[in-house]
RNA sequence: GCCUUGGUGGUGGAAUGGUAGACACGAGGGACUUAAAAUCCCUUGGCCUGAAAGGCUGUACGGGUUCGAGUCCCGUCCGAGGCACCA
């Protein structure tokens, strides 16, 4: 009987869908175990085999859990919303719910045929009004809180009107935008459209007017994380920045908590590197500067983390989008700085990032004085300074900053050094060591001493205090465009105001064009009677994150009406153990589902502070091309190995009709009418193509599609390749060289329980050496697992399928297939049938490792003299140090090695190996 | 520039500081077969030697620690990913 994949493979896929095998119910005598995997955006072009790696691997280790005796749960869904679906409604007028739902109806098709076992009662879909009434309920929710800088947590906004009753608007330590203070008194005599106001300043999801990316080639504002390099990640639209009014939520209120906990969390250090650097904590001070305009006097407030280069402070620098702007300027340079900041205006995003190291800037005629020194400064303009950060406005020390250094250069300012013995004649001394001059007080101190010193100074004398800045900006929520979760928010005199609960979910209406309007609305203003109570509706939609942050949340409990999650579910299965998925979201969706969880829990609604404790990240899995080589102006084709002999263009070619780099010419042929008649110069009978390692993408011709894959050597063959192909954080090109190898081994698998005669599985009783042989692979699997080292198990797999081929008894076959269900679940089903199980290989035990078994009785002393390895010698493995080095010495003694009187030392490492140090 | 990673045969990749190259692919040779497929066996880092036995050499490069280094430390070079006027 052959081993036929085909007939096995459906043939289970289609009993667990029926037996509901993996359908998981919270049972609180188990202990849970949440795996959980990035679900895909559901795009046109289907899966390719990048997709399943990470998918593969999350099923593998739920599989594992399950036998290991976890209540495993183990979701999937799609998330729904996004660009492309969008565009190509614009393109064709289909609309999205259409081919969104097309494209999951393949996806899931793909996904069925690899055999994962998820439990797809617990689908969600981000599009379904079931699931975004949640989504806009959370933001109701943030729209409703502010955040306690001294509780650290977000609290009802009810809470802070009382307290603005109370105490006016120092009455509480709040995370805010920039406003005006008042009293309890003004608080009680606002109008409401001033209360209105004031309130957004502390919403957490809040409306303000803030420098956005806009890019006009999608019509949308754009999320930092989704620029990069000036460009649109989606689309490759060059994006600007603009000032709009928008929809923000604070997530930098909550930047020290995301970064301190990110200390818990099993996460790569690369990982929680990249979240750390995008938090951007900075230690440093604000420090006050008395500045002098037009006769006029002001305090202007600093940043620095230099507090101990006052003393080198030449001149002061403003962002040319900051207020300080308008209020320093000097009649005489007015003329001067209104066109620099008209042209620094102009500047798209991109241009800036090109001009990078051109020095721009302007004198506003302004004069700082310093605190420590009384020095006057001048004030200047430059684009180099950031309006988001800090307080927008910098103090400049040349001599020990690069940027400061290059600026004072341009414009011929003084550099005053103030670390001995440092050169600044051709660059600033940028590091943070060395000792102190030309400093007043701090004269002679480290700069490790005199950072602190100087600060404890300034706040001494009440000039300045200690500060942390983050570099983390709140995230602005809406998109003009179509294919999201509407807002459910009306106006009424332009003030917001917030539907009520029971109105949710609010649905995404029908328009009949995706397109903005003539007016330059976003595409919900086309929507007849977009409009509650005569209050029109926010036209503007949520972006892709709103959807994909509280997922994870969602699953515990997807069909519950009444709440996010329930109250048991939540405490249940409480957060995700397992997260396998992507490094491309460190910076987005890893951060704003922290942020979503954290606001949630402060809201006490979930029961962890973090959603995802242990998270590993997959590498990509690239595309390698192959070339074939025609020689220019004719259509004949020359092997790669003589291609330097003539002229010759290089052609992608289809990677679906090349096996190990050979050119299947007949196909070839059939590929493209234009290639019918075409020639080949041949290599050994062969044609060898080119290659080459690069993105998996159509237009290379080296998509490879999963489920060719299946129907050629079948989705257990697949799923243990993709594992074998290397370490799975890894980024590798997908290759199918290999993939016989894998296909072989079950080909063997197969043959251990048949026999040319049929099932040939006995109830002999097993050899000590068959025991070993399956405990040391029982042993590397339970390691190997736990740690994600799947390649090397599947190579202790097929070292045990060499040892045992020969051995059919049962008593080392059940364990076998157990071990090897995970990885290959649908053969193990099949021959777990086959040994009489009548129950799926899903509820079996995985077997207990038996160290006794695999203990060598004896065990190889490798000798070496001085290093290098001189004989062998075999001793009980159970025999003492000092015995083993007697033995060895004895060895030694043996005339032509080395005389007794020569060993210096004998080092003996049990089990291992003897070093002789000789005189 | 800064942060994080990596660098091992023809290829993918193994190696708690202890016999480098497991396992697999590819390649070469052989068995079975009318033939092919499938399957099985042997060889396979490089060099020296007619072959074997044996030896030398070898984990990007240069040093160091150690009886012993792919592994630890210092420096250099190269690749990948992230951040990039964040004061």
């Amino acid at each position: 009987m052959e081993y036929n994949f085909r007939e096995i493979e459906s043939k289970w896929q289609a009993y667990w869908a029926a037996n509901h095998t993996f359908e998981a119910k919270e049972d609180a005598s188990r202990p849970k175990y949440y795996v959980l995997d990035m679900f895909p955006y559901p795009s046109g072009a289907g899966l390719h085999v990048g997709h399943p790696l990470g998918y593969i691997a999350s099923d593998i280790y739920s599989r594992y859990k399950r036998l290991c005796g976890f209540n495993v749960l183990h979701p999937m869904g799609y998330d729904a919303f996004g660009l492309p679906a969008e565009q190509y409604a614009i393109k064709t007028g289909q609309h999205p719910a259409k081919t969104t739902a097309d494209n999951i109806a393949r996806y899931r098709q793909q996904l069925d045929r690899i055999g994962f076992s998820y439990d797809w009662s617990r689908e969600v879909r981000t599009c379904d009004p079931g699931y975004y009434k949640w989504t806009q309920w959370a933001f109701l929710k943030m729209y409703g809180s502010w955040y306690d800088n001294d509780s650290a947590k977000a609290r009802p906004i009810e809470e802070l009107e009382a307290a603005f009753a109370k105490g006016g608007s120092s009455a509480v330590n709040a995370a805010h935008s920039d406003h005006d203070a008042f009293t309890a008194e003004e608080w009680k005599a606002f109008g409401e459209k001033k209360r209105h106001e004031l309130l957004m300043c502390y919403r957490i999801a809040y409306q303000g007017e803030t420098a956005v990316n806009w890019c006009p080639g999608l019509g949308t504002v754009l999320a930092n994380d989704e620029v990069k390099e000036g460009f649109s990640v989606r689309g490759g639209f060059p994006v600007e920045q603009k000032k709009m009014t928008q929809w923000q939520l604070r997530v930098s209120a909550y930047a020290g908590r995301l970064l301190d906990d990110l200390e818990e969390l099993e996460w790569t250090d690369s990982l929680k590197d990249m979240q750390r650097n995008w938090i951007g904590r900075s230690q440093g001070a604000e420090m006050t500067f008395k500045v002098k305009s037009d006769g006029q006097e002001y305090d202007m407030v600093i940043f620095t983390t230099r507090a101990d280069t006052v003393f080198g402070v030449t001149f002061m620098v403003l962002a040319p989008e900051s207020e300080w702007v308008e209020k320093l300027t000097t009649a005489a340079q007015k003329a001067a700085v209104e066109e620099y900041l008209v042209q620094a205006r102009k500047k798209t995003e991109r241009e800036r990032m090109a001009e990078t190291r051109r020095v721009t800037g302007v004198f506003s005629g302004a004069y700082a004085v310093n605190p420590l020194t009384g020095a006057e400064v001048p004030v200047w303009i430059s684009e180099y300074v950031l309006a988001g950060y800090g307080t927008g406005a910098i103090m400049a020390v040349p001599a020990h900053d690069s940027r400061d250094y290059a600026f004072a250069r341009h414009f011929d300012l003084p550099v005053i050094p103030l670390i001995e013995g440092c050169d600044v004649s051709e660059s600033s001394f940028d590091a943070k060591e060395g000792i102190m001059c030309n400093s007043g007080f701090l004269n002679g101190l480290t700069v490790k001493q005199a950072i602190p010193a100087a600060i404890d100074y300034v706040e001494s004398q009440g000039i300045g205090r200690r500060k942390i800045n983050y570099r983390l900006r709140d995230a602005i929520f809406s998109r003009q465009r179509y294919w999201g979760e509407p807002f459910p928010m009306t106006f009424k005199d332009g003030m917001a105001q917030p539907l009520p609960v029971d109105m949710l979910p609010l649905q995404l209406p029908e328009i009949d064009k995706y397109l903005p309007t003539e007016a330059g609305d976003p595409p919900l203003a086309r929507a007849e009677g977009w409009a509650v109570d005569g209050c029109p509706l926010e036209t503007s939609t949520m972006p892709g994150f709103a959807g994909s942050s509280a997922y994870y949340l969602r699953y515990m409990d997807p069909h519950n009406d009444e709440a996010l999650v329930s109250r048991e579910a939540d405490e249940y299965w409480r957060n995700v153990d397992l997260y396998i998925g992507g490094t491309e979201h460190a910076t987005g969706h890893l951060i704003y589902s922290r942020f979503w969880n954290k606001f949630l829990y402060d809201l006490g609604y979930v029961c962890e502070k973090e959603p995802f404790k242990k998270l590993i990240n997959q590498g990509m899995i690239q595309g390698r091309s192959n070339f074939v080589y025609r020689i220019k102006g004719t259509n004949t084709f020359v092997s790669v190995g003589l291609k330097d002999q003539y002229d010759t263009t290089e052609i992608h070619v289809d990677v679906n009709i090349v096996y190990n780099d050979r050119l299947d010419i007949e196909a070839f042929k059939a590929w493209s009418p234009e290639y019918r008649d075409a020639e080949f110069v041949l290599e050994n009978g062969e044609y060898v193509c080119g290659w080459a390692i690069e993105k998996m993408s159509k237009s290379m011709y080296n998509v490879v599609n999963p489920d060719n894959v299946c129907d050629q050597y079948g989705a257990d063959t697949l799923r243990l390749y993709e594992m074998f192909l290397g370490p799975l954080e890894q980024s590798k090109p997908w290759d199918t060289k290999g993939i016989d190898g894998v296909n072989r081994f079950l080909k063997k698998v197969w043959r251990m329980f048949y026999d040319r005669d049929g099932f040939a599985v006995t109830d002999e009783k097993a050899a000590p050496e068959e025991l070993k042989a399956l405990h040391k692979l029982i042993g590397k699997a339970r390691t190997d697992i736990e740690s994600f080292s799947y390649n090397t198990t599947i190579s202790a797999f097929m070292i045990a399928a060499n040892e045992l081929g020969e051995c059919h008894k049962r008593e080392i076959l059940e364990p076998f297939i157990i071990v090897l269900s995970p990885f290959a679940p649908h053969i193990a089903e099949e021959l777990w049938e086959a040994l009489g199980h009548k129950e799926s290989i899903t509820f079996a035990s995985f077997p207990e490792y038996v160290e006794a078994y695999t203990v060598e009785s004896s065990c190889t002393y490798a000798v070496s003299f001085n290093g290098k390895t001189r004989f062998t010698v075999d001793l009980p493995k159970d025999m003492g140090k000092d015995e083993v080095e007697a033995r060895v010495r004895a060895h030694a003694k043996t005339p032509g090695y080395v005389g007794d009187g020569n060993i210096v030392k004998v080092i003996v490492v049990p089990g291992k190996i003897v070093n002789i140090v000789v005189k």
